[in-house]
RNA sequence: GGGCGAUUAGCUCAGUUGGUAGAGCAACUCAUUUACACUGAGAAGGUCAGGGGUUCGAGUCCCUUAUCGCCCACCA
């Protein structure tokens, strides 16, 4: 809009405009220009203060002892910017605590953003490398966190400007970050808490080690990847009586045992006989055992058991007592072997152990299999399973829970991790929609094993332990005293999610003002409703739900509620790799947020993929524009019929009632099916009557009626005043309604509506309509 | 190998507890400078993947087959 344009809904009517329609305020006689108006609206929202219940309460807008409603937004990782697949979780968010505004109750939702320890880290060294060529070894661990910090500040800078241009009405009085000061305290003291009750423990076991990150990893940060691979049949020596099998021939000098199935007649003869040999000049002792793990249909039915280099084979091995053999270092290079073998990377290692296999005849067959391999989510680097000493959360070791609140679990009684994250949701007090996840849920936590924590980063929260010589502490602070200067903090980080998992409580001012009756924690959680992406069930909803269980004995949440994803034109997922990723902003300056939002919403059932397309947003870029319209021929038509609307004075007519009655039938609908979470089939109701309903049928037909302006009869200006009044009120209960789904076009006309219309003049504030 | 989801108009997808098949976009015909061309009216387009079952009645519930997608898990 420009400066000549009078832009103050209630003031005079400029000099440029006045020849056409001298009192419809000027900006409507333009089509609807969001460009101008979202950022305008949104900043007056902010500034209103209302996104903060507090000043809600102050203000009068919501009422102190208002029934409660609260949400935490998914934190956005630092590692960059959002996409439209934030932009439907957060617009279903937003759609959902305005209501609830608008409602009454008393309404919080806190953003932030997840610092994302490896996949921030691992981004701002690769940027390093490719800029100044150094590595976080040379920078240093405080240069590097300093870098890594910057970034991670201009990343949350981005986050939030696009959050804002979302029209997203959360708090920014309560922003948190998963990384800053009352975070930390929160997982330090939830990690002294659970070292104490001995869930936390640090052993030496085979664990994912990312040799590009130079990282151990979670089972969950594991991708597989489908790939073609040698399969080679072979003997260890000429005297050795089993062939096995493997696609990895270069692990076989860590090898201590083959496995044969007991009940395999074949083999039965060497099980419990022990063989010395040298192969490919590294001396092995093999033992046969006998395990059903070991399938007899499978290549030889022998495995070559690896206990260093395999999560299965370590397990084989627990079970018969064999040794373990680290043949592979941390920067998957031999630690074994000949010369031709030793100091090799893998692969080349590979290839070098097969030659030597052929030439010392023991070959026996190379073929092609398909094969997954495991891939570093954060890195792409190939997963090497190795022994390394770490820290662990056990899930199915037994404790006490003091306190339980959790449905099937009483307080003082012995349960396990994994049993508060059954238990909390199969006695529904936390829902999943939709509901087909919970089994996704379930079957996950049947197979779930031990939590590997600890992380060979430095961006993260430290682990809070310090060594002196054999001895450890754990606390929240640094051992204090005279041999202070003598205890060492362990150099490992904490696995990102461990700090995410307290997020609902944390960013509530747990653990200092828990006990604060009048503190965030006390007032608002558990939280109603979680809103987030089916690809992070395991990752953060699980992890919320046993860290809330552990720590305060309830639920993080009542309701869950799983987006879908939204994917690109060609069905692929945004991804930074790819570049096919869509600003929300770009959306906003192209066809605006309102219609951005809708777009997202309409036609999108909970839990299913959508794709993005311009076509669509365009059509809500028109609809914006169309309540526009709607809205000028009102104000004009109803001209000179000032304080027609609520007002008792003016009776409806018959035909009117008809309207209205129709009308309500289907408005009344719209609470309930907000409430259970079907917005898509609102807006699509929202959507239809206004413009098939009431623009089409009912704006027309009304032409008629306001045509007639010579016609000064009683029955005439009765006629012209009840339809006057029907459109006004109805137009004002669409945007009322519409305005959680489109708040900045709402807005706008809101504030160009009548007075005797609003109670408010923000109409984010203003009473949800009733039937 | 186990689990989950999808299959509806040319395309993208809705479709609440079973009760006469819906929207947007595209395409077709027509109208119109109108509150709005970011428009309106109209027509066209479907054996709801195939088969079987329950029911007075099935897109919806049950069984089965096929195709596609996703997740998990041992293939050494």
């Amino acid at each position: 809009m420009n400066e000549d344009t009078n832009t103050n809904p209630n003031g005079e009517i400029s000099a440029k405009t006045e020849a056409f329609t001298p009192n419809i305020p000027s900006q409507l006689l333009k089509p609807y220009d969001p460009t101008e108006v979202e950022p305008r609206v949104q900043k007056q929202e902010r500034e209103s203060g209302f996104y903060n219940p507090d000043v809600c309460i102050k203000e009068g807008i919501t009422k102190s002892d208002a029934p409660v409603y609260s949400i935490i937004l998914p934190p956005p990782n630092v590692t960059g910017t959002l996409h439209m697949g934030h932009a439907l979780g957060f617009t279903t968010q937003d759609i959902v605590i305005r209501y609830k505004r608008m409602q009454g109750f008393r309404t919080l939702w806190i953003p932030g953003t997840d610092h994302a320890a490896i996949a921030t880290q691992s981004m701002v060294e690769k940027n390093i490398q490719k800029a100044e060529g150094l590595n976080r070894h040379d920078l240093g661990r405080e240069e590097l966190l300093k870098r890594v910090g910057d970034f991670a500040q201009q990343s949350r800078d981005t986050i939030v400007s696009q959050l804002q241009t979302l029209g997203a009405s959360v708090d920014w009085s309560r922003e948190a970050f998963t990384l800053d000061e009352e975070r930390n305290f929160a997982v330090k003291t939830v990690f002294k808490k659970m070292y104490d009750d001995g869930l936390i423990f640090k052993k030496n076991r085979v664990i994912n080690w990312d040799p590009k990150g130079q990282t151990t990893i979670s089972d969950d940060e594991i991708v597989y990847e489908d790939r073609k691979a040698k399969f080679y049949t072979f003997k260890y020596s000429k005297d050795f009586p089993i062939a096995i099998s493997t696609t990895r021939p270069e692990t076989k000098l860590g090898d201590v045992a083959v496995a044969v199935n007991p009940d395999d007649a074949r083999y039965k003869e060497y099980v419990g006989k022990e063989y010395e040999m040298d192969f490919c000049g590294a001396p092995i002792k093999i033992k046969i055992v006998a395990d059903y793990a070991a399938e007899m249909d499978f290549g030889t039915g022998a495995v070559g058991i690896t206990p260093a280099h395999s999560m299965t084979d370590y397990e084989i091995a627990q079970r018969h007592n064999l040794p373990m053999i680290q043949v592979i270092d941390e920067k998957a290079r031999m630690m074994v072997g000949g010369p031709e073998v030793l100091g090799k990377k893998v692969v080349e290692a590979r290839d070098a152990v097969v030659l030597w296999l052929k030439e010392s005849d023991l070959l026996i067959e190379e073929t092609e299999i398909d094969q997954r391999i495991s891939t570093a989510e954060r890195t792409g680097g190939i997963v090497e399973p190795l022994p390394k000493l770490q820290w662990f959360v056990a899930v199915n070791k037994p404790f006490t829970l003091e306190h339980s609140e959790i449905k099937g679990i009483e307080s003082g009684s012995e349960t396990t991790l994994k049993e508060i994250m059954q238990k909390a949701v199969s006695g529904e007090q936390v829902e999943m929609l939709p509901e087909h996840f919970l089994k996704t849920y379930f079957n996950w936590i049947d197979n779930l094993n031990d939590w590997c924590i600890s992380r060979q980063i430095w961006y993260g929260h430290r682990i809070p332990v310090w060594y002196k010589g054999e001895e450890i502490y754990c606390g929240i602070e640094a051992p204090t005293g005279a041999d202070a200067s003598e205890w060492i903090q362990d150099e490992d980080t904490l696995d990102t999610w461990f700090s995410s998992g307290l997020w609902s409580f944390s960013t509530m001012g747990w653990p200092t003002k828990a006990s604060d009756p009048k503190s965030d924690f006390s007032i608002y959680h558990p939280t109603n409703l979680l809103v987030t992406g089916h690809d992070i069930i395991f990752f953060w909803v699980a992890r919320m739900i046993l860290m809330t269980g552990y720590v305060l004995g309830t639920i993080p949440f009542h309701k869950v509620l799983f987006t879908g994803m939204v994917r690109d034109m060609k069905g692929r997922k945004f991804s930074k790799t790819l570049g096919n990723g869509i600003d929300p902003i770009e959306i906003a300056h192209k066809f605006g947020m309102d219609a951005g939002r809708m777009s997202l919403i309409f036609g999108t059932a909970p839990g299913t993929d959508s794709k993005i397309d311009e076509n669509k947003i365009k059509g809500y870029k028109h609809f914006a524009n169309k309540i526009w319209n709607v809205t000028r021929f009102i104000l004009t038509a109803t001209e000179g019929l000032n304080g027609t609307a609520n007002n008792p004075l003016v009776n409806f007519t018959d035909a009117d009632l008809a309207l209205i009655e129709k009308r309500n039938e289907i408005f009344k609908s719209i609470s309930t099916n907000i409430d259970n979470l079907k917005i898509h089939i609102v807006a699509e109701d929202l959507y239809n009557y206004t413009w098939k309903e009431f623009a089409d049928i009912i704006l027309e037909d009304s032409k008629e009626i306001f045509a007639d302006v010579d016609n000064l009869s009683a029955e005439s200006i009765a006629k012209k005043k009840s339809r006057a009044k029907f459109l006004l009120e109805t137009l004002g209960l669409i945007v009322k309604t519409l305005h959680p789904f489109m708040p900045h076009v709402t807005q706008e006309i809101w504030s160009l509506l009548p007075a005797e219309l609003k109670t408010r003049e923000l109409l984010m504030t203003e009473k949800w309509p009733t039937f």
